[in-house]
DNA sequence: ACGGATTTCGCAATCGCTTGCGTCCGCTGC
DNA sequence: GCAGCGGACGCAAGCGATTGCGAAATCCGT
């Protein structure tokens, strides 16, 4: 009687399909036309509720899903975010990306996930793509001036995240290094050390950079001279920072406090003084940049700045679907602060002991 | 004289733009017909080698980058495919995805990631959302044979990686768990253990059931009974295996060695006994399936069964690549074997001991 | 019973790109 | 001198969805 029975006959096969479905089948199946399906599909605009219902069910007859591409196309809108870190295996990265994702899930946007492995050409590769997909916008971990310009110049809104080439003309979500920091040394310079050893692989980057002035704020203010030959170069790979520590403990006047600028490193310094054979606390203290896992693992556990990674990364994503809503709206930078988790790695040296 | 001096007057000025350039804009520039300069820029089909110039000129003159959701709609068919982990946050889960991604970006693919942190209905969402998408095809780390089944109706390719669902339905990228779990228990024995508690979160997959199954193939090779009361459910996060440790650990007859179905299972484990001022490998021996950086920097080390991740992702998407190539293939699981590492955390049972 | 307001739904254009097909042109071979 | 051929290029049709507009249907008040 009702139109819609002249399906009836043949049982439904969506999965003998050899065609997706489209919204023209759907709207077929239904005895609508392609605007109407569209319609009730979408919910904007009238459709008759008896029309909706039917226009529904040939959908998921059909095992129907809407093709986003071609939705995206029509609308000239995305919901799809560029996310852009240096290095996924690092634990920093992955939480960081994380916290994008689950953020960006929870508004209905999908995250697009590169590692650039800290290749300038790598990262310049990832944001054409990105750009190519059209996304909504990019969430980054920049590596270079260049990359900023990149995504300015194509119009493409983005989030910096963790550092930041803009110096406060586009958004950014970083953390507190400068206090962080400078946290860190004044309490190594409050247990008496003299001779802080700084291992850093950078600073060039505001992170980099940042971390290094809180080091040489926190002296200045005790009146304390940085010296040149305790600011050590640590490479970017674990293997880097181990040599190096290897090095600098082996001098005749080592360092009695090693601060290490982020985990990678400080997994490093603290293999390094394994392979010495020296003792931590005892022998040299040890504070690191960013938390992980065996930080609080090992005896005694290392006295760490805690960044919540996780929340940097969801906070990003804050500011990029604020950065969406309102297009037009001035540059914000957010600074997260930062936690100590003093652990068991540090002491007076050895010089103040009795 | 050239047509291309007309261009000369005006300075070019594509960050003034509003509106994105597109094809037809690089072919008025160009002079030439849309389908010119789609030709020009493709390189397929005739084109004057001074057209293609001037097209190509004109292209990065206006920043001009190719709308790649477009190309795909016209072209059926996408170079970007889904992944899907359970937690990102897992080292091993990163590791997965960064292997995925790298091997996908050598052959020009992007990965699209979602975490579904282990509930089945993000899982569900997300595989919509790639199949909306149209991605070339997923690879994925699956929770439910739900998923899989979804997959399989919508007929999109997908890889099931660490474990699998489909029973060799499907291409599947696995290790060897049976065998690695075998030599982990063989080990034990060997030592003279009999009391091995085995800490695991779920039997249910194929890991899971096989690392179960490892263990009992060599508790029954050598004779001895599986006692339930040692096969402990450690929930699924470090907290509740740290918890269930120390529980099993404060038992009259506590295990003398323990075995960690998994890396943060391996952790909650490993902090339980540093709750209870236990030593490994002194009063308990511990091995552990998955290898985490912590594990070679605690003391004693801890001995563990290592899977090099980030291949296991490039693996799988190899496999995905033959796939796309060859649709009607027959499906393929790989079994990757897995490296066991002897470190400190084993020794013979105090009671073998004088 | 009638006019206007409101609802419902279809037509067709459009998003940006690719590509089959047709046309035009210059060159070659006989 | 002309048929034939292949290179070069433009026209226009889509890919699958959304949406402005208009027509038709329905409703409501008087």
């Amino acid at each position: 009687m009702t139109v819609a029975d002249e399906e009836d006959g043949k049982p439904k096969r969506q999965s003998l399909q050899l065609r997706r479905a489209t919204i023209k089948d759907v709207a077929r199946a239904a005895g609508v036309s392609q605007s109407t399906a569209a319609r009730a599909l979408s919910g904007e605009g009238y459709v008759a509720e008896a029309v909706q219902q039917r226009v529904r069910a040939a959908a998921d007859d059909l095992g129907y899903v809407r093709h986003a591409m071609a939705s995206s196309l029509r609308r000239q809108s995305s919901r799809s975010i560029g996310v852009l870190v240096s290095d996924l295996r690092n634990a920093f990265y992955a939480d960081l990306a994380a916290g994008v994702g689950r953020r960006a899930r929870e508004h209905g946007y999908t995250m697009v996930l590169v590692d650039d492995r800290g290749s300038v050409d790598e990262e310049r590769e990832a944001l054409a793509v990105f750009v190519a997909m059209r996304v909504a916008g990019v969430i980054l971990t920049p590596l270079s001036a260049a990359a900023v310009d990149y995504l300015t110049r194509q119009r493409t809104p983005f989030v910096e995240a963790d550092r930041t080439f803009s110096g406060g003309a586009s958004d950014a979500v970083v953390i507190d290094n400068v206090e962080a920091s400078r946290r860190m040394a004044d309490h190594l310079i409050s247990l008496g050390h003299r001779r802080i050893a700084l291992f850093i692989d950078e600073t060039d980057w505001t992170t980099g950079a940042d971390r290094f002035r809180g080091y040489q704020e926190s002296l200045a203010q005790s009146a304390l001279e940085v010296d040149e030959s305790l600011i050590i170069p640590s490479g970017w790979d674990a293997g880097g920072s181990r040599r190096a520590a290897v090095d600098a403990l082996s001098r005749r006047d080592r360092p009695t406090a090693i601060f290490a600028a982020n985990n990678v490193i400080a997994e490093g310094v603290w293999r390094g003084i394994q392979d010495l054979g020296l003792r931590v606390p005892d022998d040299v203290s040890l504070v690191a940049f960013d938390d992980a896992p065996w930080m609080s693992m090992v005896t005694p556990g290392v006295t760490a700045v805690a960044q919540d990674t996780v929340a940097l990364g969801a906070a990003a994503m804050d500011r990029m679907l604020e950065r969406i809503r309102e297009p037009e709206a001035a540059p914000q930078t957010l600074v997260l602060p930062a936690e100590m988790l003093p652990r068991g790695s540090t002491l007076a040296p050895l010089s103040l002991r009795r």
